[in-house]
DNA sequence: GTCTATACAAAGATAGAC
DNA sequence: GTCTATCTTTGTATAGAC
């Protein structure tokens, strides 16, 4: 399920800067935010660093890229939309599998002004949809994104999140 | 509800650190932990930078500290336990009066062998507590979690989760 | 679009005197 | 317990040539 055009927020983007973009995501999944620096990037292109700012003004407008870039593959991952318990099982997935990507576009304040309008809420759609109220949606999506990063983090006794605590949860909204 | 004296990290820590450490969650609160360095700390308390390695040896053992003083004072600030919404309402308002102590407490690894042993179950076990089962404990823990982290990130449309977002979370847990 | 060279700032931490 | 002086590293970003 792709995501419309006019909310793609890589189709005014250079084919280089798209590249340069995709090499940030590698970096950003290999060692954090906090340690994806200038430098580093550019060795994972092959260039040298002040190159990198012909395609991207700041390391914030990298940043920005990057959680819009999350906003919609998130929320293609997730469509089309059934059951509650499905969606819960895509959304863990997709967060499981770009974990530090998540963790960019999920925390931290948004910077609304910089995406394209409506990519926001049609990322959190998925929700409403598989729940049909919009505060429910809300509690489902705060839930399941609280397991998430809890999960993400290790902070379950277990290390990850038991199977059982995931069925409790889908179960109490379904 | 205080904590049992075993439970509390402060007790083998010097007067003076007692005041740097309660120094540092002023400004923590004020600048969030990325803008708090050494010399913002040390000048909130008057003195040179350096002076303050003579009571931490690093600024991470500053953060173990103050993490583990979070575990304690939101543990206290739930008890004594009674019904789910209560946990729930006592859960957010401390999160709420302490935002940057929350999110330092409860977002990244835990370096779980330098916390005094037993003090992150008593401070998760009020959860257990008022649902009566393992799983719906963590559950319930992580949508409250998601929400309050949510909230404090500015993550709902409207700013703040409004009150239906929280009723609704609190019904399918009660 | 890439390079080299460099500016500029900030942060964590240590040494040694008082 | 505090100071001054300093080290070391790191990171973002700019200037100007090719």
């Amino acid at each position: 399920m792709t995501c419309p055009p006019e909310l793609d927020p890589t189709r005014l983007l250079t084919p280089r800067a798209r590249e340069v973009l995709a090499a940030a995501r590698v970096v950003l999944e290999r060692e954090g935010w906090q340690t994806l620096t200038m430098r580093t990037l550019a060795d994972e292109l092959g260039i040298a660093a002040p190159s990198l700012y012909k395609h991207f003004a700041s390391k914030d407008a990298l940043r920005t890229q990057l959680i819009a870039l999350a906003l919609k593959e998130f929320g293609e991952a997730v469509r089309p939309v059934s059951t509650v318990a499905t969606l819960v099982r895509h959304y863990r997935d997709v967060a499981a599998a770009n974990p530090q990507l998540y963790r960019l576009a999920t925390s931290g304040t948004l910077d609304r002004e910089a995406l394209p309008p409506g990519l926001e809420e049609w990322s959190g759609s998925p929700f409403f949809e598989a729940t049909g109220d919009p505060h429910r949606a809300q509690a489902l999506w705060a839930a399941v994104h609280g397991m998430v990063v809890l999960e993400l983090d290790g902070r379950f006794p277990t290390g990850t999140a038991p199977e059982a605590t995931w069925r409790e949860l889908v179960a109490h909204f379904s």
